[in-house]
DNA sequence: CTTGACCTTGCCCCAAGGGCAGGGTTCGAC
DNA sequence: GTCGAACCCTGCCCTTGGGGCAAGGTCAAG
């Protein structure tokens, strides 16, 4: 006959815990002894631990009750489910580790891996912080508005990375965001980017690298470039 | 500019939690368009995105509130931390696991290894399931009233099974159960009792297998055998 | 011009207990 | 015999992370 707070050292729960199974039927209501506290027979550990353990696998109280008093066949069967059901828990959380590991080095927790590769390669390239995160914004939205087309956009883009002309010209792109709007190399700038794609991809939808539709969508305060909005003029003019 | 349903296809939350983090304090609160809904921009996808990380991880939002605009330092020693609970709750995971598997077949669950060793014996010896089932109640019993001591206990009783007179002196007691307390065997039983003890661990403790007291807490609507009663009379007398 | 899919705020609801108030009990020490 | 510490009792409100539903405004397509 033991009292409520041994009971619950021994299965390692608190009193309170223990108060909360009685109301929710859990477990039986012990008889009391003459000043009312509850007394409690070694069935009552038994079906505590039962009950933790089931509760700790994370089945609602509610089903642990059900559990409790069903038939041996419906118990083993719900306790496959039950652990199909941890194996997944804990294949999720392992996941969630690798995301972690992710959150502390960079961006590439926050996008497709597709995208995620396309900025490793131009970080690589040496393309500027400002530019990568403005790929990165844009590549989220893109994601958003049609994930189909992102992929498709996102492997195009890619391979064109894979040539030198492109990457040139990729680059003095990001260069420009910071030039004056009258700077003279403005004009030879567009002028090989039209040359490049007329020569390379005039079959292709691809349009100049920085849409400035996107761009300015993706970041208000960063994307606003002067010697960008001349470009864009140059090339469409 | 998506909207809170894109945001919240692309994140994978529901529409309902990206307010609950707006009220939190978590995800600012971005613009509005003419007729009053929300409009988000590719800055509010990577913040969700990292406040999912976290919140999936099992960080309270009130401290994924703190994390996001903590220095880098201090995010990266959270990480850690969160990162080894992480580990921990996948191994508890697997613990209970362990469990739900024990819960299956029989009830090594519930008491503590030496103890299920014990009764594994018992069970060898073709000892009846109920006097198992005294003998774990009873166990459980002397656990929550002095750990120490059952184990001590337990240890001088798996000794004693090792031999073979107080193996067939067990066996006997447990068959005395049914008997009549009339029968003309108890006398007999009680004296091989008193026999086998005072020639092998006069120098011990431990008194006579089937404790009256102990068994009669173990479980009130089985243990009262009229025979054991005699027999306790006849041992103590 | 309507229909379905979207958005808004506001309210209450859930699980699984935790905390605290305000009281009674028991046990060992002095 | 009485004091304090450590138990126990009930009852009530609080928390976390949202879910559900109501009652309405909006938008895009046919």
């Amino acid at each position: 006959m033991i009292t409520i707070g041994r009971l619950a050292d021994y299965a390692g729960v608190t009193i309170k815990a223990i108060r909360h199974y009685h109301e929710r039927g859990l477990l039986a209501e012990p008889d009391r002894d003459a000043s009312g506290y509850r007394r409690y027979t070694a069935r009552h550990a038994v079906d505590l631990v039962k009950i933790r353990t089931l509760a700790g696998a994370g089945v609602p109280l509610a089903r642990v009750r059900d559990l409790l008093d069903a038939d041996p066949d419906a118990l083993a069967s719900a306790i496959t489910a039950i652990d199909r059901d941890l194996r997944d828990r804990i294949a999720e959380l392992r996941r969630t580790r690798g995301h972690l590991a992710q959150l502390r080095g960079g961006d590439q927790l926050f996008v497709a891996p597709d995208v995620a590769a396309f900025l490793d390669d131009l970080r690589a390239l040496g393309v500027s912080e400002r530019q990568l995160r403005l790929e990165r914004d844009g590549w989220i939205l893109m994601r958003t508005a049609s994930p189909a087309d992102a992929d498709a956009w996102i492997a195009e883009k890619r391979g064109l990375l894979a040539e030198p002309g492109f990457r040139a010209l990729y680059l003095d792109h990001d260069a420009a965001f910071d030039w004056s709007p009258d700077d003279p190399r403005l004009p030879g700038l567009a002028d090989r980017t039209r040359a490049w794609f007329a020569a390379h991809h005039s079959a292709t939808e691809t349009r100049p690298v920085h849409n400035p539709a996107i761009a300015r969508l993706a970041a208000q305060p960063e994307a606003s470039s002067p010697a960008w909005d001349r470009l864009a003029r140059l090339l469409r003019g």
